[in-house]
DNA sequence: TTAAATCCTACTAATCCGATGGGATAAAAG
DNA sequence: CTTTTATCCCATCGGATTAGTAGGATTTAA
């Protein structure tokens, strides 16, 4: 299960994907930079009702984890470093929750050698390596995009 | 990331599934009932060390669990239920662990609404509902006799 | 009657999670 | 240069969960 810190950090971003995106369309060219248009962590919990304070630590360990900028002071706030298209949500998931595999032993970002248990003969190890590549195969696939995808579109006018 | 719970119960699985299938085996037809067989918790440990007391409510968690059946007194212990085929290693994992889904809103056995989310307009939703998805076609699949295979067969000799 | 087993309830120690508090630092605006 | 509005940093805290323990009641075979 995802953390509230996960649930949360999905939530502040895919207002954060909806601003960049807007951006990119706007500017047309990149004459407007990201870090010209930062969101503060206020504007994000008037959209998204949640503790200012635990959601400051969250985009803290976003910032450090490589997915969004600051910029501090007045007018300041986060903003994505790169296109949403080229961050996968297990990045994000890395960050706050740590491995997305079942078991340590078989986690590729993770790994810790699991004490009592023969890898090579381990029956568990090979099922659970199963399940962390069907996991990724999603998480690795898909990206902030997909979390600022509006399912009400094409639905409106007709 | 699955707990020591699930962890050490699907080592004590592994070795029920074993003394099952040898059962079967030697027993021919159906005349070697499972309940005449059983496998005490003693045993278990010597093969796979881990604390007594604590394989103990592992074992009485699956009993309840409907995965275990059990003989009390001199000579008793625990067997599996069914066939190992017909034990999916989801079904473990949620009496163990509970649920399987990322999100309490996109799971199927402990479904609970979201607070602060409109499911029909929550991004988080679908893409969680997918990572189950990947999740259960791996572990609705892998039974209990998947733990037990012996990754050596065919290498011995050749 | 004894020994060996499951069964049951409660408890505990340690860890993790969600959240909070207080202040340092930086930048913009007047 | 002061105020305001931000991010940044560190420490703490209560509650929940996890991993494991203790002790005894119950059942059955020998």
């Amino acid at each position: 299960m995802l953390s509230k810190k996960a649930q949360y950090a999905f939530r502040a971003l895919s207002t954060l994907v909806r601003t960049d995106l807007q951006r990119r369309a706007d500017g047309a060219d990149a004459t407007v930079a990201a870090s010209d248009a930062p969101t503060s962590i206020t504007e994000i919990v008037k959209v998204h009702p949640m503790s200012t304070k635990f959601l400051e630590t969250i985009l803290l360990d976003l910032k450090r984890g490589g997915i969004l900028g600051s910029k501090k002071g007045k007018g300041g706030g986060y903003y994505l470093l790169k296109h949403p298209d080229d961050t996968p949500l297990a990045q994000v998931i890395r960050i706050l929750d740590g491995p997305i595999a079942p078991l340590p032993c078989v986690s590729l970002h993770f790994y810790e050698r699991c004490q009592d248990c023969n890898e090579a003969v381990c029956g568990l190890n090979r099922l659970m390596a199963e399940v962390r590549d069907a996991n990724l195969a999603v998480l690795e696939k898909r990206t902030l995009s997909d979390l600022a995808v509006d399912p009400g579109a094409g639905l409106a006018g007709a």
